[in-house]
DNA sequence: TTCAATAATAGTAATTGTTATTATTATAAA
DNA sequence: TTTATAATAATAACAATTACTATTATTGAA
């Protein structure tokens, strides 16, 4: 694999990312991995996130504010970010991959993708 | 209007980014209005673009890469993010603001927006 | 198995984009 | 005008991220 080396550090971030549901930041990643791995340093997470995100292993979202958050649930889904509480969840809904096809009629580039996030109230945050 | 002052430099940059094709970021739009006022300051240029996002007399674009980029462009419509060359392009398309409906379906929070960002080639950088 | 080549690391310094602070200036309204 | 206060320029502070460097871990071959 061209100049990748296997390392328990990645592997562990990449694991943790896989399972858990909720959506970390960078910090959020370092605090929990430290658990396992005491002395990893945080340039060691931001490091692999990154080559994880260029890999296609995890997907990173931009959050307004703070910090990128990262989701290790590769299957097709949308995020939602709650204006009050600023959580970010996962949308149970269907497929809007025909926006890309929308956006390329009449458009002389090429589309090869889009990213989507919801805004609004979260159902904690309805109830005031 | 509520505690709120009319200043030359904030017209000056709603000015400038209602008038641009660009999507400038913060330092483009201090490197530009610089000319008009020499001596404002960048921080200037960042608190007025906060109250002009808030007002909703401009957008903020998160981009992938550095730091966010501003339009004045108000009427709906959406945006192209060039894998190669970064740049940030209009897409001239029918709206999507029906995924806002399939989001809110089955959802028991309030969805109240969405933003989506297209990515891929430009036309430029097509014919390498 | 060693061993050499090199990717990855920990620790730290540096960079970048942005916000806060403060004394001064501009604006608005009486 | 005068007064109240929002906005400013300049600068310091901040938070998220990246770069640097000497050391360690992994890999593939002898």
């Amino acid at each position: 694999m061209a100049g990748l080396k296997y390392s328990r550090q990645r592997e562990a971030i990449k694991e943790y990312l896989s399972m858990t549901k909720d959506h970390p930041t960078a910090d959020m990643v370092y605090m929990h991995i430290r658990q396992e791995y005491p002395n990893i340093s945080l340039g060691t997470v931001y490091r692999n996130l990154n080559l994880l995100v260029e890999q296609g292993d995890i997907i990173r979202i931009k959050h307004k504010d703070g910090g990128d958050h990262f989701d290790g649930n590769l299957e097709e889904h949308y995020h939602f970010i709650c204006k009050n509480c600023n959580n970010v969840l996962d949308l149970e809904m269907e497929s809007i991959e025909h926006i890309n096809k929308i956006a390329g009629a009449g458009f002389k580039g090429k589309i090869e993708g889009s990213s989507t996030l919801f805004y609004g109230l979260c159902p904690d945050c309805m109830g005031q």
